[in-house]
DNA sequence: CATGAATGAGAGTTCATTCAT
DNA sequence: GATGAATGAACTCTCATTCAT
């Protein structure tokens, strides 16, 4: 596939990830793709053959915020606090989003459109889960947080934003009940 | 509707509700449900218009546990304790059901069908945050908890029981898990 | 399915088997069929789901004689000559037909659509060739016929039949080679 | 067209016999083509415009056995008999592979593809009766063999064969019964 | 009330064929 | 000459929904 063919590849990416973020996934066709992509059938299926391949490919390129790659952005002399503080707000600002991908992404999962694919759900939670546990461990070594198990803390943490990320879904979710539940896990932290 | 009527209209509820926890929501056609049923197409739109219509009225008929119909069936001396210990069991519980209900109904709210309907997650949601509350704020008077806001204090239970029955259905979470998190909970409400 | 369903059912039989003889088996699609009988698409697939299907029910209906039930329908008191004579006959006639379903007959079971299905054609051939045994032992038996081996015989005048028959589609034949091919072979029973 | 061009062609009808020995005609589709040629799909139409045309072609180069040619090739003083016997051994042998292109050739001349075109299986055939049948005169004049009609049992002889032949690609035919055939005509020829 | 045959819109998928590069 | 991306027509198949009986 030459730079033209990447070219369209993109521009069916890109025009399904907007389908996918109004309408979910299960609502999505391969003809609404052609459709809005405006090429014809045959072309979209040269490079897509279904619906779940596409967003499978949408959801390998959607950049994803860890702690991780959170610490390589901070000034270097961040206390942990400031960094779990920016981690949450980025939290916060996935949880109050109401268009992105996350209505598809637990759709797909939930309806079994993943079939024989890796659960990218499952594996960013659990390197996720890693990752802040690490940070919290660091927070209660500097004296910074007070904590009698750092994996179960970080889990908890990740449990109540995926409740919160649900609930902003299926219902509504106002920026202060995530004040509230996000300053309510940091006083939990706290010495 | 006569007595015969009920008696139909109870055995399509049944019968769909055994394929909704089976298949999910939108995996279910109406083609199915006359199937599974072995009753007519046309005896099927007598009492429903679509799946939608038969999973709303499934979900009406759920028994559900709260904390304030719990606390009319455990005995009358028990501790704020022992009924918030009871109602977290039954949480769990549900937590670790594989086949229910609740993959479906995730899935229902999630993909939209519930246009124009009342939204009976989030009502039940606001109506065990509020109950859950009531509990804690009586076991704060009594000397059981420590706590600041037993309104926040709730719906943490509630979100991080949310997060995982969304993790149970997406990945999968063992009983220890869910335990670790409960008594985390749990931790933070004591003295 | 009640009588309606066998007349619709028949309609659409009756419909296939004229599309049949004139393009072919390959050449005639679902759509080909749903078309000419004036009926929706999905009609035509509460009957049957492929032109497979089709062709099979109409092979199977489809009269065909036999040595054996053309005894049945010849005078008591005939001899074995008369009999095969007019057995002859019918193979002539079924050679010279153009617009048959042998045709899409032997392209059917050529292009290999008849997967998992019963040989249709092998089967009755081998039916024809023991009733023609037969015959031709019983015309031995009564000193009309000389022949060393009756099965012989018999499945050699089912070969040239078969040849010639495959020769009309994909050429042409008069009625003259088939007049002397019979006589050829006929004469091969004579003392 | 030059060497580079010839070759290409080359490369195309071999392939495409593989694929049509294999798969019947019907079942190869020029992209079937494209693919394992490993060509691009201008390419191929540069030099073939349909899957039919490639066929012909195919059929055309396809060496064929005659009787014509083989007198040239069997020893000088041979008797007539020696020629007819390797003659229906070569037949006998067409007969009973398995994997040769008449399977696709008869389906091409039977599906009406080849439209327009000059009919080889006839032609063929007539040239083939033609040299048969001066083989058996000959026969006859030297007193190998006794017959009325050298034409017609030289059509006969290929008549029996292509029913052979059919039958072999609709059912089994075993090499016995091959034998007993080319016995029985055979029989037919001798004084 | 109840039936189930019938409809037709719409999704999925494949390929012959073209044409700009 | 050669390429292969792109097109669009054609076909298969499924279901929600209706309606005569």
């Amino acid at each position: 596939m030459g730079a033209k063919g990447e070219k369209k590849k993109e521009l069916i990416l890109n025009t399904s990830r907007d389908l996918f973020i109004k309408y979910g996934f299960k609502n999505v066709t391969m003809k609404d793709i052609v459709e809005k992509c405006e090429i014809s059938r045959g072309g979209l299926y040269l490079y897509f053959q279904s619906t779940s391949e596409i967003f499978e490919e949408i959801l390998k390129n959607e950049p994803y915020f860890t702690c991780r790659n959170l610490r390589k952005i901070v000034k270097k002399d961040s206390s942990i606090s400031e960094i779990l503080g920016s981690y949450l707000e980025e939290q916060k600002r996935e949880i109050l989003t109401l268009y992105d991908l996350k209505y598809a992404k637990y759709e797909y999962y939930m309806s079994g459109s993943n079939k024989g694919s890796e659960n990218i759900l499952k594996t960013r939670f659990e390197e996720e889960a890693d990752a802040l546990s690490d940070l919290i461990k660091e927070g209660i070594d500097r004296g910074e947080f007070v904590n009698d198990d750092s994996v179960i803390a970080a889990k908890n943490i990740l449990y109540v934003c995926e409740g919160l990320k649900i609930a902003s879904l299926t219902s509504v979710v106002s920026e202060e009940t995530v004040n509230e539940q996000l300053s309510y896990m940091w006083g939990g932290l706290l010495p």
